[in-house]
DNA sequence: TGTACATCAGTGAACGCGCGTTCACTGATGTAC
DNA sequence: TGTACATCAGTGAACGCGCGTTCACTGATGTAC
């Protein structure tokens, strides 16, 4: 039977492991500080400073393990703005889900992205490829004559940076229907025009 | 007479408030660390650990004098990149040089965009529309009939994007010629297609 | 030119703090017979 | 069903550390007369 879903009092605790990620998911989010202190977790959660090293090898793990956490969120919101984009207008939407993923959970997208972070972490570098691999779907699907590498990059680009020009108040984001329409603008004004020349005179296309 | 070139010996020091933000870009740059300890740039600028009190009110007042330096930087190596740049090609060779700055200063780079930031302090806030507007006059320049808003957005957050993306190391960036390559395809293949047709049939340009 | 004084850049010791991590431990749970 | 034992999640005290900041100070420089 899996504890997938019931951290009762019961036993010691049933699935700490877990439940420390959620208490340093909470402390990020109240505090705004992308520092992540173990003993501030511990405490959180209710624990003795000790504890954690029961679970986690030493604070580096725990920080992966709340970024791989983030990474599967992202990809949930992304995937329910639209499964499967095909066309320029649908691509907008999974980016304006993209934008808003980083404005409402400002600190554990820092942590995803903004860090020199972890090459070691398989998770983590796991998360990274299939985050690119999404993209280039989406990418595929929807100019299917494009160059693709330089196309995926620059749509990832394109997003990611729309993040966090807003994330880092570069970009105005006070309000989500604003951002969510200056992100659509951006991406329409690069967009549109590429799609409106379906084949771009390149040779060699299938 | 200025004091702005001679920090001899003589004197108690000539210009410990300069000198103490070089220690610090200098040891950020050698740490890798984003975090910037106090008592750490003392030390390097061979000063007790009360001394930088003298120059800055705080921690907080010396990363932003940092992060002016950044961007003063940061302004120059665009300008020298092209000084007025009207083509996407130009406006290529600027985005290149935008991203290889962002990798040849990975940490003062990010003090400059990568933190939450002080809202307050009017250096951080004038360089920041120093920058965007930099950016505008680019795209008016360069898509005379375009949504000049809509487009800068987009241009600056592809480039900017770009370079987090090679920074936080989900775009492979060991090779500064495969980077600025990169860069310059993903450019184009977003910008070629929007010079491709000048007027993009929207009503009520002039 | 020489003396008396004000200024102020820089000192160094001290404060209290929260941190990451280690350690020997306790006590509840599960298991074998 | 009852007892003896192994396991292991969690404890709590302690370590050494570097930090930001404050304080009363020193001593070199510049200035007035």
């Amino acid at each position: 039977m899996s504890t997938s879903k019931a951290p009762k009092a019961a036993y010691h605790h049933g699935d700490l492991r877990a439940a420390l990620v959620r208490a340093a998911i909470e402390l990020l989010e109240e505090s705004g500080e992308t520092e992540l202190s173990l003993r501030a977790v511990a405490r959180r959660a209710g624990v003795s400073p000790a504890e954690p090293y029961r679970h986690y090898a030493d604070r580096e793990a725990l920080v992966s393990a709340v970024a791989a956490v983030g990474y599967r969120e992202l990809a949930e919101r992304l995937a329910s703005a639209h499964p499967s984009p095909s066309t320029p207008e649908e691509l907008a939407s999974v980016a304006v889900a993209y934008v808003l993923f980083a404005l409402q959970r400002p600190t554990l997208f820092r942590i995803m992205f903004g860090e020199p972070c972890d090459r070691d972490s398989d998770e983590r570098v796991a998360a990274t490829a299939a985050v690119a691999l999404y993209v280039r779907g989406i990418v595929e699907r929807t100019f299917p004559q494009a160059d693709d590498d330089a196309l995926s990059n620059a749509i990832w680009a394109l997003v990611h940076g729309l993040a966090f020009l807003h994330l880092d108040g570069k970009l105005e984001a006070s309000r989500p229907s604003v951002v969510a329409d200056r992100v659509t603008a951006a991406v329409q004004a690069l967009l549109t025009a590429t799609r409106a020349q379906p084949a771009p005179a390149a040779p060699g296309q299938a």
